[in-house]
DNA sequence: TTCTGTGAAAAGCTTCACAGCT
DNA sequence: AGCTGTGAAGCTTTTCACAGAA
């Protein structure tokens, strides 16, 4: 997402600080990696990092890891490393971090309720702040503190709250008229766990997550397994050596 | 976004007859969307369809649906289409969802329970077989008719239960452990859902699905928000999930 | 010396455009 | 006519390899 030829030539000359808009979707996907492994490392005391090291920590190559950091305008010191902290808070800018989002998560069954209490969430800057179903027998219980309400009132919410991102939980033939009313009522990022597509105008982001779609994908490659022992060549995943640094990691 | 040790494969030498084995992982991960497309359009009434229904219904580019479809060997015919019953249980072939998948889940917080109970994963023939928790507040529990056991009985139940799917929804700290004991006791597909990089050894699969990497991607989107939205790329309705982003492009 | 930043090459993925079958 | 199957082109992402700063 968001490519452009861009990477080399700068044109004009002057480089204003370095443009973090319009990076390339790997790398942006990426970041969030990136983010998680230094907040890791500098809760147990690292100061600075290497590209390898960190690349380790993150299950990427180093020169890629380089490279999305350049890109990014971020710089480590030739011969040392990047600064945990410093690369910490340029990357939480890039992303968007510095100001926390305001989520409402629709449909409040099984999974909806598991990612309403999902600290993950909160404890990267995500603050949920509306719960909505359509389900009177759901309506009105109390998640965490937060009320589940009317659906019928998501539209309202969305305003007078400053809601800016949707997570759509509900079952798959519900989800296209919650994107609707979200699209409607301004949100422009959506989080889709049904199973469907969305049909969404442009400008306005989709993601989807499928669990299921998940476990499809590992059942294809365990159904594989048995052909081509070794043609197939799994990257990344093997260890490289038991490096010092990733037995580390105590509370998050 | 997800992913993790995703394939790097380099085909064997000669191709003999058709191999739907060493697909390539972004012909993997459409798959799954095309079945549940077609379960759609089977329950419809539907029995042919065409490349450009079945990709709008999938939102991807029908050239690209139908190059898949040919690298897997499926075949549509010139002029009317794909048959609808007949391509989906090629689909399901090749992704190996004849049999059914026998899954353990790993730790039944919020989300280990909703994933228990996620009926997406029984519906599309992956049979939940095993829970387990080190807590001993939750072992002995039942939920949906499963007891959850304690995780010191995962590699004896993976053995004698012929598990081949195992489910982290552990907090990062235990994730690795869990991983190391599905490993050894034979598990090769992993579904990693704890914020954490796994190190597994080479042959073992793990995809890795972090909600919180979601909402920061849609924060970073958010947050870029801007300029030139002049290039109408994908008529109609936008685009889904981890599609192209776009913005400049250029005109040939 | 160590480790970053980056051209250049390689690999992979998507789209175009059209030949050719039904 | 309508629609698939596919070579070729274009674009994106990853990896290599090394110049050069600290």
């Amino acid at each position: 997402m968001t490519t452009t030829g861009e990477g080399t030539d700068h044109r004009a000359p002057a480089g204003p600080p370095a443009a973090s808009a319009d990076l390339p979707a790997a790398t942006v996907r990426r970041l969030p990696e990136y983010l998680r492994a230094l907040g890791a490392l500098s809760e147990s005391g690292v100061e600075t990092v290497s590209s390898e090291t960190l690349a380790a920590a993150t299950g990427v190559n180093s020169a890629m890891l380089r490279k999305d950091l350049s890109q990014l305008g971020a710089s480590g010191m030739r011969g040392v490393g990047y600064d945990v902290a410093a690369l910490a808070t340029h990357i939480a800018g890039v992303l968007g971090l510095t100001k926390d989002s305001r989520v409402a998560i629709i449909g409040l069954g099984h999974l909806g309720q598991a990612l309403a209490r999902y600290p993950g969430f909160s404890d990267r800057g995500f603050d949920i702040v509306g719960l909505f179903d359509a389900d009177p027998g759901i309506i009105g219980r109390d998640l965490d503190g937060i009320r589940v309400r009317d659906v019928a009132l998501l539209a309202r919410a969305v305003r007078d709250e400053g809601i800016n991102i949707g997570v759509i939980a509900t079952p798959g033939a519900a989800a296209q008229h919650v994107a609707d009313l979200l699209v409607d009522a301004g949100v422009t990022s959506i989080l889709n766990f049904a199973p469907c597509v969305l049909a969404v105008p442009q400008g306005v982001v989709v993601r989807k997550v499928d669990l299921a779609v998940e476990l499809q994908i590992l059942s294809f490659h365990e159904h594989h397994k048995t052909l081509g022992p070794e043609t197939a060549q799994y990257r990344r995943t093997g260890r490289q050596s038991a490096g010092p640094e990733d037995r580390l990691r105590r509370r998050r």
